[in-house]
DNA sequence: CCAACATACGGAACGTTGTTCCGTTTGCCA
DNA sequence: TGGCAAACGGAACAACGTTCCGTATGTTGG
């Protein structure tokens, strides 16, 4: 019944079973460390939280979007789930879409940092910007194309590049009080409207 | 009739030759290296270029941020003193407030990593946050309250808001085709408008 | 013109962080 | 239980920002 193996596929050797262990400890002591530290916290300190050396980190995650990754990917998972959930419960789809991205603003300001690696050119966080892009453009490109289909809002604006507006519009909001993402990010939904 | 101080005030005992000149040097050296390789090129490509020690520039500098609103000072001052102008020269003060952001958005987007910079909470740019803000927020409330007088926009956002906001959506421009800030801009300047 | 002094310079050195690498340890299976 | 592959730990290296001090140089009073 448990899934005793590592991942998700049946294939693999299977791990041995302090690796296992390390990995999950690691996964904990990381978004620990990233709630205390934010997600550019020193890999040090997480080898330290995490009562293990430094190599054992790159052995699990070869790069820093790896580790960000795992630790978010439920969070992700959730968000992108709860597109199509709030096209169908919403009573338009522009209203679908503006809760949508309220979700996805939500997750980015709350986790220090991540915004900010989110656009990050950094060859490190290519699997991250992958990642995410994978996973929510798509997402937003249906709530997109609900919208632009009821005739709400124009329809040249590509989800691509919309989701990252709005993923540069998070960006420094937990350490500003006087700058507000979400009100940024209203109004950049609100210019989408036709008229 | 020629200035040969230093600097705009007169208290100061007037500095060695060969310092007025490693500044105007680095001045040079720093505007290259920033072009071809950002405002985040290492302190010590900057020396080389300019044929200097490290300890030269941060004697001249003291943080990288005073260095880069050095560098800058001419065309910052060049987009503050436009927005009057096109106040009085558009048509509407909303034309106008969107021709300034525009001035803004080209300026950022052609400069590699200053509207990342511009956004980092690091305490070495805290010089250059401040000189912007001070420089331009004015500006850009001047421009914000005429189009809310005339009924243009909603009234209830923020100078410093807004130029925050562009600022961010101005980040990562230049090293992504599929991304592009000066629409994202726009649409953030219409979701402004009332209707 | 020269000496002496303050100013400015150069770059070695240090601290922090990411990343790699290898000698050692440990789980696993025959 | 012995042996081997897997995994571990952390030293070591590289890149960068920043500081510091011995040295060089321009300035100025005599």
């Amino acid at each position: 019944m448990v899934d005793v193996d590592s991942g998700s596929g049946s294939s693999a050797p299977r791990k041995r079973a302090d690796a296992r262990r390390n990995e999950q400890t690691l996964l904990d002591a990381a978004a620990a460390a990233f709630v205390s530290s934010g997600v550019d916290v020193p890999v040090r300190d997480i080898a330290a939280k995490a009562g293990v050396g430094v190599g054992t980190i790159y052995r699990h995650f070869p790069t820093r979007a790896d580790l960000i990754v795992a630790v978010y990917r439920h969070q992700v998972e959730a968000c992108a789930e709860a597109g199509p959930t709030l096209l169908a419960s919403s009573s338009t789809p522009h209203a679908a879409l503006a809760s949508w991205i309220d979700l996805f603003v939500d997750f980015l300001v709350t986790k220090h940092g991540l915004a900010e690696a989110l656009q990050s050119d950094n060859a490190a966080f290519q699997t991250l910007h992958a990642y995410f892009l994978d996973r929510l453009v798509p997402v937003c490109a249906e709530l997109l194309d609900a919208a632009a289909k009821a005739g709400e809002i124009r329809a040249d604006v590509e989800a691509f590049e919309l989701m990252r507006g709005v993923g540069n519009l998070c960006i420094g909001a937990a350490n500003n009080s006087r700058y507000d993402a979400r009100r940024m990010v209203t109004l950049l939904i609100a210019g989408l409207r036709l008229h």
